[in-house]
DNA sequence: TACAATAATGTAATAAAAATACATTTATAA
DNA sequence: TTATAAATGTATTTTTATTACATTATTGTA
């Protein structure tokens, strides 16, 4: 089934099996998408100089019931994902331009990953953070950040919490972890090889170990449970780091559930908190959470 | 003019100054937007108990050219960000329910903060950044590991930078500092009394203070220049903390601006960071950067 | 209250668009 | 070649949208 996000790359693909006339239709299409959204198969079909029919049978091959619902699709394509597909930031780029497909970019990743979770993992994930003891994150490098962040967020939980960027104090708590506590390891590639043997301290010491990080990657084997994210290529030099947009919302996304588990009970501790902020502001009505 | 984002809302705005008919269409519509981007006038003027004329009157009212121009405007309104004004996350949400609600509202917040971006300002930063000296990222709360994050991303450039989320440090670095040197100051609400002190502190002693905050707030006052990010409503209990994602993304799309400016001559300095992690990896290929 | 004047809505006819059935052409393999 | 199947086009029908105009409400004023 062709999905909407797909649409214009499949017609663009050139290992498409389109006969003569197909791949006509195909070329008048991707030369203007924007525009046939808006045509009739009769100024389609004499755009691409052959007959109305042929366009209707190519909009069914599709995946369509029919020529409106192929505009519509492609109309959904144009306003998702795909129109990304050539949204790279180039050399000659200036601020007007590169802003918004730098935004882009990091929207896309998240709509990937949004489209990607599963959420009965993520359902496991909340259900051995409401059972733990004690929480850490650990994060190297650019995940640093990451798990520092995940320390704000789960602090609203009365379970303690920490974060650690620095390896050693990583590997002697995670050697000197027990049972009920649980570790968060957050790793881009997940091929760093400190953080591995983290979570293998980690797991001899039967605490738990929760990774996010690369599908098939050394460390999403090395623990007991592992969101994978495929972000997809950092091949181009100017495009942002992704990655960590969609670690935070995920861990959001962790925290939200719990809250959510959690229900009313935890309130009054929340409130605790936000009235220890109060101070440090020129009003009280808002802060940094 | 009805843009495609907002024709749902406008719809389902009450002070509308619809006639009774026009007020059956819209009922009719909303109940069911996703259904009306596929049907045909007649169907929709039977579920809204109206003739057809008056449906397509009240399609041109709304700025479309006709019914199915309409349509298209409906789909790519449902199709961006306007689908999210219902989906706060409620007590009875489960993880398949309130995953994708979590992530849309983040997707959503990239979005306005992408529309709402000037690019002029951010020309005018990324002259700072290169005629700088030295660089400092200042956070507290939240937006301490956004600071920490722009000293990864920043990292790259030949430029001396550090980030600090340590209070008295902030206002030692700030009283210490000299013309030449840049202060980025994160902060949501701009309200911390802290981090407005050191945005004075530094501007005394000649340095230059960039925030990111919130749009009139006292620290934007106290900056040289203001990069304000309105994400909005942090009422909901359960939503995410999405301005962080706004500002990490800022923070990309300045550090590539500069590195854009900065052109080729600074790639080899890249190539020696990216070098020194090689042996942290159980393959050299990838890295966490 | 009555009665223009105007706005709102509907009916019926027309025009436009899309889909279908079927004929013709073109390619393919025996 | 020549039968067969696949691809494409023509003509027609059906569906969909729009327009013109009649009817019905609504509003303001004498």
């Amino acid at each position: 089934m062709t999905t909407p996000q797909t649409l214009l790359s499949n017609l663009a693909k050139p290992a498409q099996a389109f006969s003569k006339a197909e791949q006509k239709v195909a070329d008048a299409i991707l030369a203007n998408p924007e525009l046939t959204t808006r045509s009739s198969i009769a100024r389609l079909a004499q755009s691409a100089e052959v007959s109305e029919p042929t366009v209707n049978r190519f909009c069914k091959r599709l995946g369509a019931t029919g020529f409106p619902d192929f505009k519509l699709k492609l109309a959904l394509s144009l306003a998702s994902g795909a129109r990304f597909i050539n949204s790279a930031v180039a050399e000659d780029d200036t601020a007007p331009t590169f802003t918004p497909k730098i935004f882009n970019a990091s929207i896309h990743a998240l709509e990937k990953t949004r489209d990607s979770i599963d959420p009965k993992l993520i359902h496991h994930v909340i259900d051995e953070v409401v059972a733990s003891k004690r929480i850490y994150f650990f994060g190297q490098g650019n995940s640093g950040p990451v798990a520092q962040d995940a320390e704000f967020k789960f602090f609203r939980f009365n379970t303690p919490v920490s974060a650690h960027q620095d390896p050693l104090m990583q590997r002697m708590l995670a050697a000197a972890s027990k049972p009920g506590d649980l570790l968060f390891i957050i790793s881009y590639t997940g091929r760093t090889i400190g953080l591995v043997e983290t979570a293998r301290l980690a797991r001899d010491s039967l605490a738990t170990v929760i990774s996010i990080t690369a599908p098939a990657s050394p460390l999403a084997r090395a623990s007991d449970l592992a969101i994978t994210l495929d972000v997809g290529e950092d091949t181009d030099e100017y495009l942002p780091m992704t990655s960590q947009l969609a670690q935070l919302t995920l861990l959001d996304v962790i925290a939200t559930g719990v809250t959510l588990r959690q229900g009313q009970a935890h309130l009054p501790h929340l409130a605790r908190i936000k009235a220890s902020l109060a101070s440090t502001r020129f009003d009280s009505v808002e802060q940094d959470v």
